[in-house]
DNA sequence: AGGTCGACCTGGCAGC
DNA sequence: TGCTGCCAGGTCGACC
């Protein structure tokens, strides 16, 4: 999906229908839903929104009924203010105002469901520190990455570790590092932990700046593209040369996922 | 028990 | 043009 950048900012420009109250909930295609349309809609019917927030990558609508609408995105879903409906439109939310909002999703991964209680999904239950609290600090990466022999590019894609980064934001940040995506977590030295520490919070924070990265189905709130894409230095980038050493980056499978990094840079 | 892999879906693109 | 195979931002459960 989406990572951290993008569905941060998805959910700042969501801010634009806080307070808003749904009047009509039309389901396109059940398949997204984690519960019976009926129960969904009737959970929703009425509601005010009273806020709207990120948790992972996980976007959490907080009802007046002290419910939560959960919507996780995953690879191709979109949440888009007023804009006209496609053949990929999941959900149709309409507000008491008439304006309203849109999920889409090509590839169905999506889920959207309304709980009680945020414990009821169990994704909450093991989601690590999110990057950006002050419970992650250096001294708790450097102790988790202790307990494991992992590659450093699998332990950062774990969301029970840190939360929020997905495949691109990894390899960036490894890049950034100097860090190969290879290392052994158990390898990596007291200063790197503090380096990539440092490097996780300063991508993810200048990719939200940026309104993240659009590969390819990405969307903001509007239905605009991110900005990030023109800064990043390794990711989709097989065969460019390295902006600092000019070696051609390489691309690599890691736990079935691509791995782009420069060889001579990243050790 | 830690860690990896395939499945879940749809569609775009490269190569033949 | 049309087919095949590969690839894609995530997550979970099965399996080693």
């Amino acid at each position: 999906m989406p990572e951290l950048p993008e569905v941060e900012t998805i959910v700042r420009d969501l801010k634009l229908v806080q307070e808003k109250t749904f009047s009509a909930i039309k389901v396109q295609d059940p398949f997204v839903l984690r519960q019976p349309a009926s129960d969904f809609i009737h959970a929703l019917k009425k509601q005010r929104i009273k806020k709207i927030l990120r948790r992972g990558k996980a976007i959490v609508v907080e009802l007046s009924s002290g419910k939560f609408l959960v919507i996780q995105v995953m690879m191709t879903g979109q949440l888009v203010i007023n804009a006209h409906p496609d053949k990929h439109t999941r959900i149709i939310f309409s507000f008491s105002d008439g304006s309203s909002l849109l999920y889409n999703d090509q590839r169905r991964f999506g889920q959207l469901r309304v709980v009680k209680d945020l414990g009821e999904i169990n994704y909450f239950n093991i989601l690590g520190h999110e990057p950006f609290s002050k419970e992650f600090t250096p001294e708790y990466l450097y102790e988790v990455c202790q307990r494991s022999q992992r590659p450093i590019k699998n332990f950062l894609l774990d969301h029970t570790v840190v939360a929020g980064i997905g495949n691109i934001y990894a390899c960036e940040i490894l890049f950034r590092s100097g860090v190969s995506p290879k290392r052994p977590v158990s390898k990596i030295k007291k200063a790197e932990t503090l380096i990539i520490h440092q490097q996780i919070k300063a991508v993810l924070d200048e990719a939200i700046k940026y309104r993240g990265s659009s590969m390819r189905n990405y969307r903001d709130g509007a239905g605009q593209k991110g900005k990030f894409n023109q800064l990043l230095s390794v990711y989709a980038k097989e065969g460019e040369l390295c902006q600092q050493c000019h070696e051609p980056i390489v691309r690599m499978v890691q736990a079935g996922r691509s791995t782009f990094y420069c060889q001579r840079c990243q050790k």
